[in-house]
DNA sequence: AAATCAATGATAATGATTATCAATATTATG
DNA sequence: CATAATATTGATAATCATTATCATTGATTT
């Protein structure tokens, strides 16, 4: 399940938005950036270079909608901003988080499925998505 | 594991702090509302009720400083504030997300315990802690 | 070409958090 | 006990990510 421009364009048109320079930019630097978890302010410096004349506010509009449209989601590492990364649906894609560097790594597991049949059960919650943080020490740091 | 005064009092002094009236009164606001996960602003509301001279400063900075010495840590459920909760130390607390009325469940286990281990595997990574959050619909909300 | 509506860019406003600094409380010391 | 040294506090200013505003631009329709 990758995302590529077509399929984010069938989405933005099927909700009467349309795929402008813009937005087709910021979705190429979030997907030429994957896995760097970029900020809005992150985002706007690498746009900037390729198109100086972009607003700020039309980087932080562009992610509000892509995020709507389930492009892509929003993460958080308790570092005072939102970052973001490409939403590939129901991979179960989680985060290391080293509490030391601050350096972050990425894995996917599947382990959580039969988990949450008994959170349903138990706590009658009915779980569509989950997402979990590991906090501990890096290669690096140990 | 319970929180106690007491062994707060243990971990202000080993660590050269005082036992201010400030900071007993926000811990106990904390202790008194178990599972409300309160913001600075909200625990700053509560704690003027018993003690109006109190300055906002004073919250975030005892947050801060409970924040570091593990009484207390941070939350994160992308309303735009950090909140609190107690430090119960291994116990694998973690919360039920509702994406529609925003509730928030607890609950705890025991699970990836072993999952942890692989972790540490593959990945060369010592994990230390682990937080999940599950994001549905609640009881209300389905 | 005129009208309608969406999207943008610049900038002001917001709001949570942090920094500053003088005043106060506490502890150590002579 | 008095005084010096230090920690803590309260008030307030500063910061910074994010959001709102609004006039302008661009695209689309008729």
């Amino acid at each position: 399940m990758t995302v590529d421009v077509k399929e984010v364009q069938e989405k933005l048109s099927v909700n009467n938005y349309k795929m402008t320079s813009q937005r087709k930019l910021i979705l190429k630097i979030i997907m030429n950036n994957e896995g760097k978890h970029l900020s809005a302010e992150e985002i706007y410096a690498k746009v900037k270079e390729a198109n100086p004349g972009i607003g700020l506010a039309t980087v932080y509009r562009t992610l509000e909608l892509f995020s709507e449209l389930g492009v892509i989601h929003q993460l958080n590492f308790d570092d005072n901003c939102r970052r973001y990364e490409l939403d590939h649906g129901e991979d179960h894609h989680h985060h290391l988080i080293c509490v030391k560097c601050g350096e972050i790594t990425e894995f996917n597991d599947y382990i959580l499925e039969e988990f949450e049949e008994d959170i349903e059960k138990e706590h009658n919650f009915i779980v569509s998505d989950h997402r979990i943080k590991f906090y501990g020490y890096c290669g690096n740091c140990q």
